[in-house]
DNA sequence: ACCACTAATACTCAATCTGAGCATTAGTGT
DNA sequence: ACACTAATGCTCAGATTGAGTATTAGTGGT
């Protein structure tokens, strides 16, 4: 049993940070073959997964993560790309990597420069209903993926995945998502692959891509972990790990709709975020924007507690 | 880099399935050391996780699984000990483990008496809020919390987990208590962990503890499953893949009740049950109560849907 | 000092959901 | 026909939501 190929465990995180105005991902690697930051796992000098993670992140761009979760381990055979730059893994290794979430808090505009951010809506485009672009983005898409549709299991699962025929929208869904386009042949990631075991390189496509791709698979890597962090909004207070200290309720509810893609009933948000007893006040001000100024709260005593509900997420009309 | 030691990726699986009166999971191993089933991913023969826990699932005991979802993967050193009659891992290696829950369905005598099954129960006896047993188990565990509970942060989470000074019993709480019951040493794994950096073992422990210990982190593993699939039922609907075909609301409401160690308050159950429109009726009956006879249901086409939510679960009273 | 403008905050109202019980059946066994 | 036992039905008040309308308290000119 000793001739079998070695498995290499890598580690991959998905560090999100939240700068003024949306949701920002940490990438690295070289123009053209960018990817999550990822390192390989070292089963003599790391005690835990997450000490590892958290060392591999701060060492190679400089951060402290902060709230750090485990999101799923992907070992699916052909779904990676090699990763070029890695150079340690022979072709007869198996590399199995498992993915965490971090996220990173509220970064200013250094830290910001510091690292490489992107905005996660470059990789989905169509994640994002709020914006002209997103719903745009998603209209280029639906043609194909109807054409792609053929059978009725097809049918069904991209209307529920897409909120098609009177389903609605669901935000989570991320992956469910990016799993149709990619088998639909609609993200480059799936033309790559397809082309992985041949020799040949394919010629390069016609077809323009909506959303830019990934290295290996951490398109879908970032997929999970978007959904995962969408859902869990809902049912813990997790948004306070990506909020500033202090911020005021618009700004708040500006994050979780960035966060999500959606757009969100204002003063029923304000609402049910007081009732839940999530935040309390400062008594201090923020005047900046020009009109009435706002309370700036913190999150409370009980946010922090084990048990802690997450958001209601209010959603606005039409 | 050649010379890591090689990594082990083991797969465990949470096999659980409701059999009449209550979750039973499948155990396999010898007696005084019975674990969870258990194998070795092969980098080369297995496709997929997913694929190779089906596989050796049902080669090492018979049963096709249907749900599958992967749970987490544990890899923290010194937590898990050796397990003995795996035989191909020497001390060098690293044993990290992909942990998946496995749905089995609701199964019948023969197929129970065909594995090793057992009350989930047995394990977590404080788990179980309804049975006499599962209080009087909490109650013998309290005073030494609380003995070990020497700070406030100990005394705080001790609090949060177990539902103390008016904190509310979160049902899916169950790997924080067993922390904590971990850490306090009140389990069984606790002082066998310690003693494994020894060369001598230790003296036989004087205490008697509550709920039977499992080999390696098997335990904690069940733990972290257990707690899954409680909140899970919350917000997506795989009670129904637990249940059999047709059932009465009152065998559905049984089944949430053993799972999630609670009373529901029955009218409101059905209430929400039928509203959520994940149940429909066939038109048969069953009378085998005693009392007035009750309405076949069956999992509707909704409750299939990707988007479907879970039950909601009314407490009864006290 | 006064006015227009812009967000932030306050209130309202109806439609739903929930928590708790009380009341009515439709079988079974005698 | 009668007692018994679950399964169903119904009711009511209190809490939560979805959708708006109505007031503020600053800011920036004039």
């Amino acid at each position: 049993m000793s001739a079998t190929p070695r498995v290499i465990i890598g580690l991959s995180a998905v560090v999100v940070a939240a700068s003024g105005k949306g949701p920002e991902v940490l990438l690295s690697g070289a123009p053209g073959a960018i990817g999550l930051p990822f390192g390989s796992f070292d089963p003599i000098g790391h005690r835990t997964f997450e000490l590892a993670v958290r060392d591999f992140v701060t060492s190679q761009t400089g951060f402290a993560l902060g709230y750090v979760e485990q999101l799923y381990t992907f070992g699916d055979k052909g779904r990676e790309a090699p990763l070029a730059d890695m150079g340690q893994s022979s072709d007869a290794d198996r590399v199995v990597s498992v993915g965490y979430i971090a996220l990173a808090g509220s970064i200013d505009e250094g830290q910001r420069r510091a690292g490489v951010w992107a905005d996660w809506y470059r990789f989905f485009p169509w994640e994002d209903r709020r914006s002209e672009a997103g719903i745009r983005a998603l209209d280029l898409l639906l043609p194909d993926l109807k054409a792609w549709a053929t059978t009725t299991e097809r049918q069904s699962r991209v209307a529920m995945a897409f909120g098609l025929h009177g389903q609605s929208w669901q935000e989570s869904q991320v992956l469910d998502r990016f799993e149709l386009l990619y088998e639909a042949g609609l993200v480059q990631e799936a033309q790559r692959d397809r082309a992985k075991g041949q020799t040949q390189a394919m010629p390069p496509a016609e077809r323009t891509y909506v959303g830019e791709p990934l290295v290996s698979d951490h398109r879908r890597i970032l997929a999970t972990a978007m959904g995962r962090l969408r859902a869990k909004i809902r049912y813990r207070p997790i948004v306070f790990d990506l909020a500033p200290a202090r911020f005021t309720l618009s700004e708040l509810q500006d994050l979780v709709e960035v966060l999500c893609g959606v757009k969100l009933h204002k003063q029923n948000f304000r609402r049910t975020l007081e009732r839940s007893g999530l935040v309390e006040s400062t008594g201090a001000m923020h005047a900046e924007t020009g009109g009435r100024p706002a309370m700036l709260f913190t999150r409370s005593a009980v946010s922090r507690q084990a048990g802690a509900t997450g958001l209601s997420l209010p959603l606005a009309k039409r």
